[in-house]
DNA sequence: GTGAAAGCGCTAACAC
DNA sequence: GTGTTAGCGCTTTCAC
């Protein structure tokens, strides 16, 4: 292992200034600079992140940690905060806490606090007060993504109107029986994000005089599965059908889809149908939807939290700017047939 | 921030002490162990890792390489190989490659040089002669998931086998005009998968004395919307459609059984399909198919790397059982209709 | 079984 | 702009 020590005899200079010139903190002429960097690469020099890290406190890395990893939502954050970080120098430390809350626990006693990482990533995850206190006692900041944490900076989309304009857009095109496929009781452990969008959802009927029907309201569990189940129950009833679907997610649109073409019915013709997330498969199925930016937000996460690492270094990112959604129509929706 | 002076003096002992008693390594009496342990639980106490790595070269901690991450199969490697990592207290560092070379380069230069991982799993990814010089240069164990790389141990099904089996299943089922979805030349960057595959079934048929019909093999790129559009073209055609299909993933498998719906064929009455996987959707879609178990192969190949770093210390890794693989028959296939 | 002390390789004052 | 040097917080010989 070469170390920086050879470096600076080679290029003739103390460590220090390798240290500076390589690093970019503190000033180096530009002849030494480039005297430097030749000696490194000649070299196969590569600073020892441990000891750098040591020395300086900080890790070049930070933890992003998920609840699950085989979902379209959280593996797109992932990978946008990914490629930002990438850009930037850093490290992605991956926790996924699938499975027992003993994995949790170990993540956050042994893991996140074990001065691994320089800031969080929570994806869609509710954190107990007492680990939120933990990473800010050791000042590490934290960004959440896909849902609001209580006294925490959090990316999240408005679901109350995204469920509502995805609603609205069933009764501009004239449907008044719109049914809604959301999250069950058991699914809102992350954020009430299925109940926001089911309060979206009522706001939108409420709003045009429509009263709710308990019957137009199925649980699922944001899965093709799950989605699928819960249309054929819609769907196959001999009185009051639907004319129209708000799913909470586009997996469960999809599976809505899949139901009534199983049922013999076509949609859009017999049913249109509405998601939310534009789901990578969305397009493939025609599936109008509401899109939200998953990659985006993992990006926009990484650099809120690089410029609380690095204050001023950055371009200033507009912290208050709402996260963007866009209703895509494609060929599920479409006015009620006669 | 507490560190291990603290703990060592409320406890009594040596920081050495404390050292040895945390960390397992070195004899400590079990009423010093003890004692060590509860002054630890009651300042707080963890290890600062980048201390502990500085000093010991060890860093509890392995680079997972991976050439997309929304995709079933590699979040599912990457799923296995976190939870074999966080039950021996090791961290997950993702590289996600997608992107550019640029980004590849800049993971090798600066990222898994930094000694920033003790080992790295890259999972279906051919990684170059210099790649792999440089990583065993550093003394870095490597073990690849998905696709042999050559001169590294890896953990792949053997896909001519599997694919064979695949197709033979068609073959004892009465089929004869079995078509082949398989992967382009442009999707053969990695591994020769998809070339392994089709070897695969040729063999298949061939043995069975059936030629080879060129009309019969369709190119896709692994999406469910690339094997509709193949699926399309071949049961489309007015004559000479196929009875089967051998798909070379489950993603084109269920971008088949998509198709011949849309077409208004039923399957496996018109046509018998086939996939390999065992991906999340095939139950639902009622595939048959060929189950590998990524979820396995990153847990295995997690033992194996720690097999490497701490060689004795775990059970035996078995190392050279094959990956095992499960012809699972459902409703997409059966004897060809009159 | 336990302690003393010498590093691990770098960064950041502080001097010049 | 550059060099000197004291740590960063552990682990690990080497004594005892």
């Amino acid at each position: 292992m070469i170390g920086i020590a050879e470096v600076a005899r080679y290029a003739g200079v103390s460590t220090a200034t390798v240290s500076r010139a390589l690093s970019g903190n503190g000033h180096v002429s530009p002849a030494t600079k480039l005297k430097v960097e030749t000696a490194a690469r000649e070299l196969g020099y590569v600073v020892s992140s441990t000891a750098s890290s040591l020395a300086s406190g900080r890790m070049k890395n930070i933890g992003v940690v998920v609840p699950f990893l085989n979902r379209w939502f959280f593996t797109s954050v992932v990978e946008g905060a990914q490629r930002a970080l990438l850009r930037n120098g850093y490290d992605l430390t991956l926790y996924n806490l699938t499975g027992d809350g003993i994995e949790r626990q170990s993540v956050f006693e042994h893991f996140l606090l074990r001065q691994r990482v320089d800031a969080v990533i929570a994806v869609s995850l509710e954190l107990t007060e007492d680990e939120i206190f933990r990473l800010h006692a050791l000042g590490k900041p934290l960004v959440g993504v896909g849902g609001l944490i209580e006294g925490v900076r959090t990316l999240a989309i408005d679901d109350i109107a995204v469920a509502r304009l995805a609603t609205e857009h069933l009764l501009g095109l004239g449907h008044t029986r719109i049914a809604h496929i959301g999250g069950s009781q058991h699914y809102d452990l992350d954020f009430h994000l299925p109940t926001n969008r089911r309060f979206g959802y009522e706001a939108a009927l409420t709003a045009a005089g429509i009263p709710l029907d308990p019957e137009l309201d199925e649980d699922a569990d944001f899965t093709i599965q799950g989605g699928y189940h819960a249309a054929k129950q819609l769907l196959g009833r001999p009185h009051g059908r639907p004319t129209a679907i708000f799913a909470a997610s586009d997996e469960m649109a999809i599976g809505s889809i899949l139901a009534a073409r199983d049922l013999g019915l076509s949609v859009p013709r017999d049913v249109s149908i509405v998601g939310i997330d534009d789901h990578e498969l969305a397009e493939f199925f025609g599936l109008s939807t509401i899109a939200q930016f998953p990659q985006g937000q993992g990006e926009k996460a990484v650099e809120i939290l690089l410029d609380q690492l690095h204050p001023g270094q950055h371009d200033q990112v507009e912290l208050n700017t709402p996260l963007p959604v866009k209703l895509i129509v494609r060929s599920s929706t479409a006015r009620p047939g006669e």
